[in-house]
DNA sequence: CAGGATCCCATCTGATACTG
DNA sequence: CAGTATCAGATGGGATCCTG
């Protein structure tokens, strides 16, 4: 899942920052910790991914919830703004797979020259 | 037409870099010479803005027409291809129509603390 | 475990000046 | 007119180390 080599870095757009997308993904089946954000979305340093989310927060995507234990647990879930935008994604990930070999075609035919 | 102050600067999502979806509104009417477009585009630069235009045309997303006259005359057209991102720039619209104005407000209340 | 702090580099974007 | 060249600032993303 999210390998670094998957296409959707050649993506004409863009959901959000880098990882916004992924993690919304990652969020759709439910709410997963810290942690378990860190597995799917390889190559995302903790301070990345902790900025990621806080700004998704911040804009009402996600819900932060901690729990007062120790050691700590923090679990982020979808709101149903941040669900909002699958449907979006679904869409990007349509076009991708209908006209994504084609841009690839044009790249390198231009590249060619 | 896209005032810096517009609110899609604020989106959380992007068609490409910075200029690419506002290009591809650009020329949804037909093509449109350079100087066409730096009007629209309220500031871009022309640095910019044919980076913009030579990686939107690697991608095959536009056509660039040179016509062999003096002074030079150069039109870009979009492709189908790029017509296809036409649909999902509707979406993001839509999204932004419906959804905007809650992510505003969840980021306010936030900055609020 | 869930991050914060620091440092650093690449890329993006823009300002300005210049050219065929 | 339609760019290119050069420079500079801002931003994004990552590496590394540290902590309640």
């Amino acid at each position: 899942m999210f390998d670094p080599m998957c296409p959707s870095s050649v993506l004409p757009f863009r959901i959000g920052d880098k990882w916004t997308g992924m993690v919304v993904r990652c969020l759709e089946q439910g709410p997963r910790r810290f942690g378990e954000l860190r597995g799917p979305l390889r190559g995302v340093t903790s301070k990345v991914l902790s900025e990621t989310l806080r700004a998704m927060e911040r804009d009402g995507l996600i819900r932060r919830i901690a729990y007062p234990e120790n050691p700590p647990r923090v679990e982020y879930d979808l709101t149903p703004l941040g669900r909002s935008l699958l449907p979006l994604l679904d869409a990007a990930r349509a076009w991708s797979r209908e006209h994504l070999p084609e841009l690839l075609r044009a790249r390198q035919a231009y590249d060619a020259d």
